[in-house]
DNA sequence: AATGAATGAGTGTTCATTCAT
DNA sequence: CATGAATGAACACTCATTCAT
């Protein structure tokens, strides 16, 4: 390799993470905005801005607004998926537990992430879709235990599925408003509310 | 009283009657917009022309379409509660069954009132003090049941509520998408969910 | 007719004038717009300030800018085509020279229209179509000559008309330089022109 | 001249004969580009593209889009204006039609460039400058005719010579919409007109 | 009270032009 | 010289809100 040639490379090289660094930056601009003001209440100005960038250079990245808010959504599900995936896999013997206490743990720690879904509306479709990413999560699950034996048919998988998206999706929200429980001690109050379900006294009142 | 006064009074509640009757066209017919569109996709402009009326008379009723739209939530949150009320009430047994049946009830029967609130862009948190509602309902609950000694300090109740909002709100969203089950049969799985949680097999997958 | 019926009419009356002022007050600012820096050249916020508007006012009167741009050339081509017409049927003995003077008089004292349509591009075809109208004007009146025996197959008709319109548009051209000669002494060379053609002796050049 | 100057001398002409090759292949896509889509509808990107170089290197061989355009139809015509010195030198017995003949062969083979000139929204006049080659050229001719004395005063030599443009003008036009007559046959016709004029029955009508 | 014409601030998007590499 | 990423001015168009009638 000459020094043309490498030289080359490295300028390539540079190019290229300078063009990933500039998306990267307007994705977290765009993030935080979208989680302080909400979708349609943010501009692209705003986003620039704050990314100390021109308007004009949102449009090298992005095709518009709502490509940008979709990338926001589908790649942190995208990643806390894997990330979820990765410690699942490495507690074979307690998949479901782990999912549940996984999920919790990167949801509270990008807990901005589930606020633009939820407030973001954005098409509609979107946030939908990162619902149902979880809720897919654990379906798969599911169907896994059916699959061997750990389950019966007491519930429509998908059913039940959703009542577990629904106390994840609120256990967030709740993080909206409080930061306590964190995400350890939530999980403790969440598989035990799984395990047990309300105490039966309660059907008597 | 004289034959004025009379016709005065006749007058104002002739008055006050219409006054009503164009506030509640116009709340119709916001809701039925925003539940097809979206809260930012409807214009003022097409909520008066459903109503039949002009485009000035909206702010003769509402300040600005915020208000319109935080107007459908909390009253149809209010609503909703009331009847909910008038079940339990009639329960005095089993009011805690009684209230999530009630719940689902009224909210698959209301389903539209869900979605917006849903949809409507958390504008300025509308949806949170909605379901803050649903919420402080559970609460009540809770710790009417805490008082009488039917429930220890398993969980925190503000947490338990939620996770019980969580279920109802997914349980909501899941309508969206399919129709079946329906509100009765939806209110054995959900309340046999509450009574035994999942089957504790799971925790050995 | 009650005074009540009639103050309604007097208002829709009002109303529909006022509404029509509008709409022309409009189409002369964009009028005079496009003829001094034409049509790409001239934005809406221009033409509704020299209408003494607000912005938003023209898209209550027109879709967009194409729009009114296409009727400026369209009701201008109606309305010249309408009055050359009246004068060519007032001269039945002198149809074909008096289109040409008439036509000649009424381009010089609409000559901004005429400067819009060669310089506005627009939707492209617009300016053609504006072309096309005095053209097939032209055409129609040379077909009643040849039905009615006056012209033979000398040239084919459509290429007569082409050089024809060529004439008038550039005499209209030439307008755009220099105010003289009017539009009467200018008719009088044309038709001469017409007439003779270019002295033959030209040819021995 | 030593060694180093030949071969900077070599260099010169390299980069010299490269940059007349670039501008070239820059005049050419614009030129097609322009064709195709209009002055306002082409995008130097898309120029550049098509001419296979990047942006930047527009603005090293023109000042802007306007400077191009220009470019484009002042070369244009300027070698137009050569070819059709060339063949009226070639006939010195008859300039006039020659002159008319071969403006008509050379326009019919750069229809290209007629459209430019025409629908490039008259940036800034060109379009007209363009014209007034033309019309130089005639009036050039008719001068010289006046000189020799083979023409009076029978019209003011600047409007028979815009008579005479408008008419090529419209000629070319003809051609955006219809192939036939190529420009031989067309050029007879041309000339029959301007021998005799339109049919004098024609003023019966 | 009811109307709807008028308003203009606000926003997404484009594109000619510059300049660091 | 050549490049193309970055820029930001400019603009068409929308729509919540006002106000004269």
């Amino acid at each position: 390799m000459n020094t043309d040639s490498f030289s080359a490379q490295q300028r390539h090289n540079r190019g290229s993470n300078r063009r990933a660094h500039m998306r990267e930056t307007l994705l977290q601009s765009a993030k935080s905005m979208f989680a302080e003001r909400g979708y349609h209440d943010t501009s692209i100005a705003e986003i620039t801005t704050r990314a100390d960038m021109g308007v004009g250079t949102f449009y090298l990245y992005f095709k518009d607004k709502e490509e940008i808010f979709e990338t926001i959504i589908v790649e942190g599900i995208e990643h806390i998926k894997t990330l979820v995936q990765e410690e699942v896999a490495s507690a074979p013997e307690h998949k479901f537990e782990t999912f549940f206490r996984s999920i919790l743990k990167f949801a509270y720690s990008d807990r901005e992430l589930f606020r633009i879904a939820l407030t973001g509306e954005g098409q509609k479709q979107i946030a939908v879709r990162a619902y149902g990413s979880v809720n897919d999560g654990i379906i798969e699950l599911l169907n896994d235990a059916v699959e061997r034996g750990y389950l019966g048919n007491e519930y429509p998988l998908e059913l039940l599925a959703h009542f577990l998206t629904g106390m994840l999706n609120q256990t967030v929200i709740y993080w909206f408003m409080f930061d306590e429980p964190k995400s350890d001690a939530m999980a403790d109050y969440f598989i035990a509310f799984l395990k047990n379900g309300v105490p039966s006294a309660l059907f008597d009142v």
